[in-house]
DNA sequence: GATTAAGTAGTTTTT
DNA sequence: CTACTTAATC
């Protein structure tokens, strides 16, 4: 460890490319990261150095990743690299730096700075409530449809306004949407929240609105890197964009020493295109494709030495990648051996398949490999099922990561609107969910009347629970409203002297939530309450660290949490989790269990455009965990909802070549349906994807089961378009032009 | 207004 | 299969 501040000793141990890397200095750098490459290894080096050469002062540099968990490890090794702790680092999320930017900057947007942050359980509460006034009962337009639309939209930087000028005018649920939108944003602001999304479009519009604000952060921050560039949404470009180019002449910052204009702050970023699985979610993978076109003197260095798998892993991840058109060129290599080949076991059932990745990983456990060294990824969470009942029938320790987290129980959810209710006067949500929990006999008319009667008077909920003795209601409920009130000023006036801590156990226990539970014959209310003393505990522990936290920072803490920051396990438990939620995790034995086609590749990424490359870059993701060895495994057969149907190998699996795969599975046939006999590689795939091949009518075609033909009609348009075709040989089909095995001749 | 019954729809999800 | 939402009753 180095504890020196000599920046050469930093440049040890590193390749070439990776010294280069750190070197470089410049406006743009781009460092396309291929798996294991140590791509972490070359940002914390990186910042270390410029540090140590004193290029930098720690509060200059603003590092941004996607997981608290990254974070932590980044700052945590750059310390290390340091040997000291560097004050004044921003080491970040996204969300995480724009919410401390909001936080000082929020009036300018008309918010307080002690607003409420609202994750997506918290945004679709509201937006349901919404359509309803909206008057979508049809029930054609969910909730979490909605939430989807305006959360692309947002990652667009498409306002509402915005938003109602581009849709089809004449399509209701379209309009349904561009009115809950602009309701749904109104609403935030009377509540004084933001949404995930809304913390970095929000900095965006600070940052665009008031130059000044701008002008002051470039000044501060004079070096940016992020980590995971492939995965930026649009909104996240834009912020980098605000933060890296050059100002405005009236608000540029001139150098006091030289007299000369300050230039934009630096910019490194760190990704790799073929590792980009969250198109879903907004990302933008020509954030990192156009890189160089984007910013003005960039330069690439290439990270391509792998120094986590073995070579047949890498060989057989290269060539299931290689399959991606419109891929910059890129090969991982190692010079770590070959290592053990591929094993890839053909199950007879989702039962066949767990016995067989328990019995492999007993094995691997008996030959010394410790349980936490192995991992078990899915494309789906159901698939999980029979997995947990064979590790739990022969007790073998494991750990679901992900699954269903702590911070979205309803009793924790319940117990956090009730310090939002308390922190923020203003978050009519946090109300609404609590205002009848435990139950106070106040219902839905009640709550209404509430809300009606605040809206009219210009007052929050929390203000108008006071004054309810004006709406006329029945004495015992006027009565129960504004006992609720007042117990809700109580823990408000109590929070300024206490900790958050002592302010949950206050309102647990003089809401009556604690005894309604302990009463409750309900068996599920008892690990209810121990979760709530769970959440207690955790935070009375949060309290000690940080005894100047208020419950504002603690909420925000939370909500930007997430469930594996958590799990860090030391407790030598197996992993079980999905494709996804591997990314950035590496373990020396990896199984991939449910390559089926239809499962991985999921059946419902067909129909999106470039769903097909995102399945496969996830599998790529899935095989570049593995170090030493890695499982493949398929079931022909599985129940899936309660019905048993037969899959065919996932098409990735024949991408891999032949030689480096050891078949491990029995090749029966079942039951009355034959099974294609495994042949070390597939010779049909049978899910095709013709890209945007169109065909017009007088073409031909030739189609691998019917031969050549021509082309008698036409319908449909882009990837619908079905073309009705004659063949040669007399029959006549309608094909689906984007999937059926034909190429135009 | 609360409890219970039927109905329905089910990828992935860093924050 | 199951978890969650809506509908119907007490």
């Amino acid at each position: 460890m180095l504890t020196s501040n000599n920046p050469d000793e930093l440049l040890e141990n590193l390749n070439p490319q990776q010294r280069a890397a750190v070197l470089h200095r410049g406006p743009a750098l781009l460092i396309v990261a291929g798996a294991g490459s140590g791509k972490t290894r070359v940002l914390t080096h990186r910042i270390a150095h410029l540090l140590a050469t004193k290029e930098l002062w720690p509060s200059q540099i603003l590092a941004i990743t996607f997981t608290n968990k990254a974070a932590n490890e980044m700052k945590l090794r750059v310390e290390e690299l340091l040997g000291q702790v560097s004050e004044g680092m921003w080491i970040r999320t996204f969300h995480s730096a724009c919410l401390q930017i909001l936080r000082r900057e929020a009036e300018r947007l008309g918010h307080s700075s002690s607003f409420t942050v609202y994750d997506t359980g918290d945004s679709r509460a509201l937006l349901r409530r919404l359509l309803r006034e909206a008057g979508a009962d049809d029930g054609d337009v969910k909730p979490q449809a909605a939430a989807s639309v305006i959360s692309n939209a947002k990652n667009e930087l498409r306002d509402a306004e915005d938003f109602a000028r581009n849709i089809d005018r004449s399509n209701p649920r379209e309009r349904i949407i561009a009115d809950v939108y602009a309701a749904y944003q109104a609403e935030l602001l009377r509540n004084n929240a933001f949404d995930f999304d809304d913390l970095i479009v929000e900095t965006v519009n600070l940052f665009r609105a008031f130059p000044e604000v701008r002008a002051r952060y470039q000044k501060k921050f004079r070096h940016v890197l992020i980590d995971e560039y492939q995965d930026t949404n649009h909104a996240q470009y834009a912020l980098i964009r605000e933060l890296t180019k050059p100002l405005a002449k009236e608000h540029a910052i001139f150098d006091e020493k030289t007299g000369e204009q300050l230039p934009p702050a630096d910019l490194t970023v760190v990704g790799d295109s073929d590792q980009s699985i969250y198109a879903f979610r907004g990302a933008d993978i020509r954030n990192i494709t156009e890189f160089e076109r984007d910013f003005v003197g960039a330069t690439t260095i290439l990270l391509e030495q792998n120094y986590r798998s073995t070579q047949n892993i890498l060989s057989g991840a290269n060539a299931v990648i290689a399959q991606n058109p419109y891929r910059p060129q890129k090969n991982l290599w190692t010079d770590s051996g070959s290592g053990d080949p591929i094993t890839l076991f053909t199950a007879f059932d989702e039962r066949n398949e767990a016995a067989f990745v328990v019995d492999s990983i007993k094995t691997a456990h008996e030959e010394g490999i410790n349980y936490r060294d192995m991992a078990v990824l899915y494309r789906t969470n159901a698939l999980t099922i029979s997995l947990e009942n064979e590790l739990k029938v022969q007790r073998i320790p494991y750990v679901v990561i992900g699954g269903l987290k702590f911070f979205e129980r309803k009793e924790i959810k319940d117990a956090l609107s009730y310090l939002a209710a308390i922190a923020n006067v203003s978050d009519d949500e946090a109300i609404r969910r609590i205002i009848n929990t435990p139950a106070r006999g106040i219902g839905e008319k009640t709550e209404a009347k509430i809300a009606q009667f605040a809206r009219k008077n210009d007052l929050s909920m929390r203000q108008a629970l006071l004054q309810v003795g004006e709406l006329g209601l029945g004495p015992k409920i006027t009565s129960a409203v504004e006992q609720f009130g007042k117990l809700l000023n109580e823990l408000d006036a109590m929070s300024a002297t206490e900790g958050p801590a002592d302010v949950l156990k206050q309102a647990l226990i003089q809401s009556g939530y604690r005894t309604e539970l302990e009463h409750s014959r309900d068996p599920q209310d008892e690990a209810r309450l121990e979760n709530l003393d769970a959440l207690l505990g955790q935070l009375y522990d949060w309290q000690k660290d940080f005894p100047q936290g208020t419950v504002v920072d603690y909420l925000a803490e939370v909500t930007l949490a997430s469930a594996q920051d958590e799990l860090e396990d030391e407790s030598g438990n197996l992993s079980l989790m999905t494709l996804h939620t591997a990314k950035g995790l590496e373990y020396d034995h990896v199984f991939i269990i449910g390559c089926e086609q239809g499962t991985l590749p999921h059946f419902r990424a067909f129909d999106e455009p470039g769903g097909l490359q995102e399945e496969r870059r996830l599998m790529y993701v899935g095989m570049t965990r593995a170090k030493k060895k890695l499982h493949l495994s398929h079931a022909l057969q599985r129940t899936v909802f309660g019905n048993t149907s037969s899959f065919l190998p996932s098409s990735f699996l024949a991408d891999i070549p032949a030689d480096l795969i050891e078949q491990q599975g029995q090749q029966r046939s079942v039951s009355a349906t034959p099974v294609r006999k495994w042949q070390g590689s597939l010779t049909t795939t049978s899910i095709r994807d013709n890209k945007d091949l169109q065909l017009a009518v007088g073409e031909r075609v030739s189609h691998e089961t019917f031969g050549e033909g021509s082309v008698i009609a036409v319908s449909g348009e882009g990837p619908k378009q079905v073309a009705e075709v004659r063949f040669d040989g007399g029959l006549t089909k309608r094909l689906l032009t984007k999937m059926a095995p034909i190429t135009k001749l």
